[in-house]
DNA sequence: ACCGTCGGGACGGCCCGTTTGT
DNA sequence: ACAAACGGGCCGTCCCGACGGT
């Protein structure tokens, strides 16, 4: 009952903490935002912070960890009936990606993990590896999914599934960097729909993918 | 005589704080990198440091600028003959990033605009425009091959040269982000091979270039 | 209980910092005294330090609202019978001021406020104000007891009592200051029994204090 | 004749870079005066002020040189003619004073002896030595004025020539330091006239002063 | 268990008074 | 007379532990 409420509410102080230090994070990345802006942005006591978190570090690796759940859970939302076309449910994935560019979550078109990535990719390596298992989940979730439509449509390039999917990854990360300095979100609306159209080119016959 | 000493070593006290700057910037961001890493790398003392920059930003602005200007050179020279096929010099051009991946600049895969746009991009106005300006650079410098292609080539599916430029720009530096976090620069390479293919099949004819 | 201990000893940390302030601006003024000395001073880090005071400024205004106050404080308990003739009081009063000038606290004849408002008057507003409202303070303390005297004292000379006390002020602050120069109170002492000659030459009859 | 040149415009780099070191000294005090805003101020580089100068605190000496020995030239000139009544001179000599209150060097209503004194008496011995010396020479010189007046005036009450001296010394930088934190000079003119007061009542008749 | 206050040092960026070479 | 270079010092911040109350 206790936990149900708990949970429930999702606003423990746990929770405000790791929310206020992805949201923090994202916008300024992992060396710039200190503890005290957390605790500020949560509303505690660096008493609470430390409670829970043992270090900077650790709450840096807890973001990641729940970014990327979160993340992944939308994407499983995206996809649709899981039995149908592989290519149909790319293509949603890929419209659910150009969705929260539209609507970016907490107004923010920042990925965590491009930031924490780029940032201590060299330095932290615990940090380094969590991004690169990430990125990994990402890329064969969508390997899988040209995997399987190559089982089912003619193709009229011969493609490595894992390269294409690295391929959107990078482009997807690319554009975020590149729309944050230009301040304009419609570079990765367009390097989608060109990615897009790259994948279809793989396959004899057009994705049915609309305008978008 | 003096001073074609100074100028031809080029290496004065002023270069070698900028040059470390731009290196340690590459590996670790701006924000990790301390004033005193720069003077230690550089083998100056701090007051030198605050002799030719009034303050670490501004280091971080010349060090943008630097890298910049220095990278347009080296696409220049990649370009070879000017009076060429456009299409070709633009293989040259990629032949040359991947040449600059297999053989990076002080053994460091990784490019100072990636790295400071992404941790400074939302937080600091004056180095988000120098890098966006600078983005800006790159891709009308690509653009204008394909647009010159274009005229002498036949057109196999409309296309935007400003919106390839962007794109190639985004997944140059998405990839270098990913290879950073995978410890691994093969992925940029296929990705950039995939970019090609993608821009050939945009004309009639292959472009001339080998698989590479 | 716990309480108690705390309030009792007075020695809570920030009383330290703050009393090792007051002391080390007496000494060399408020520019010269470094944060770290504070410290050393009080036997703490510079970690306790800025939890109290946020800044080297606030423990300068602190440092001034608490020397006013103590001093405030013995004026208080000099004057003696507060239903007396004010006259007397008033010489009571300056009797406090020579015993002090003997027996300086912490054996160093200065006062914060000469130092603070001589440096910062004209660079720190609101120091300067500070010290402005502690002088206006101590003058109209005196004026008063001059104006009370004039109702039950015969007068010799019209006087405005608040530039007397200005004057008493002034003088006092003076005399310190030369004091300090050449490294002799007795310049103060004198200064004071001049003082105590010109007001009494205001009143009919002589003061009723011997030549101390 | 370049020496003619030289010392008539007054205007050598020296002179400048002392100047610049009186004002800016007298305005925020020792300390807080930077060889670099001192160099700003007089318009040469930092080569130029060491050139002269071999140390911040031989300005300093030679700021406090300068500045007693055109203060005593003013007084010189105030007193008129030197055979005439010592009384007479030194009333002279106040009103010069209340006329450098009115119209200030620099329009700036300081002595830099006070702000040296207050801020390096404890600290610095020479800088001490220096101040108390000048101190003494205006002292003595208002001691003798007031020693020869007693030998052309009947006296009422006996004084001591050199007390009265140091009164008047204390009560001036004592009067500059109040009026400076309470940001209005008036209160040095209503103490010298006190003060004038005060000497008067030593005399038998009263001095020649008129109304001022 | 949760959370707040207090405190500890180390280091961050920047400036300051100086010396050196020219 | 000056530009370049020097270090060490200053103020303030940062991440983090220790302890005490609830």
């Amino acid at each position: 009952m206790n936990r149900m409420m708990k949970t429930k509410t999702a606003s423990t102080t746990q929770e405000k903490i790791l929310q206020a230090a992805i949201l923090l994070m994202r916008q300024q990345g992992f060396c710039a935002t200190t503890v005290d802006q957390v605790c500020a942005e949560a509303g505690v006591t660096k008493g609470a912070f430390f409670h829970y978190y043992k270090s900077k570090e650790e709450i840096g690796q807890a973001a990641v960890q729940r970014w990327c759940q979160s993340r992944a859970e939308g994407y499983r939302l995206d996809l649709g009936d899981p039995t149908g076309d592989p290519l149909v449910q790319l293509n949603r994935l890929l419209d659910g990606l150009m969705e929260s560019v539209r609507n970016p979550p907490d107004g923010l078109l920042a990925c965590l993990l491009g930031m924490v990535s780029q940032e201590l990719g060299t330095t932290h390596e615990s940090m380094r590896a969590a991004c690169s298992q990430a990125f990994a989940g990402w890329t064969s979730f969508v390997a899988q999914l040209l995997g399987a439509a190559r089982e089912v449509h003619p193709v009229r390039i011969e493609f490595e599934p894992d390269q294409i999917g690295w391929m959107l990854n990078s482009l997807w990360q690319g554009s975020l960097l590149v729309a944050k300095t230009r301040q304009d979100p419609e570079v990765v609306l367009n390097n989608l729909r060109h990615a897009r159209a790259y994948i279809d080119s793989l396959f004899e016959e057009p994705g049915s993918c609309g305008p978008n």
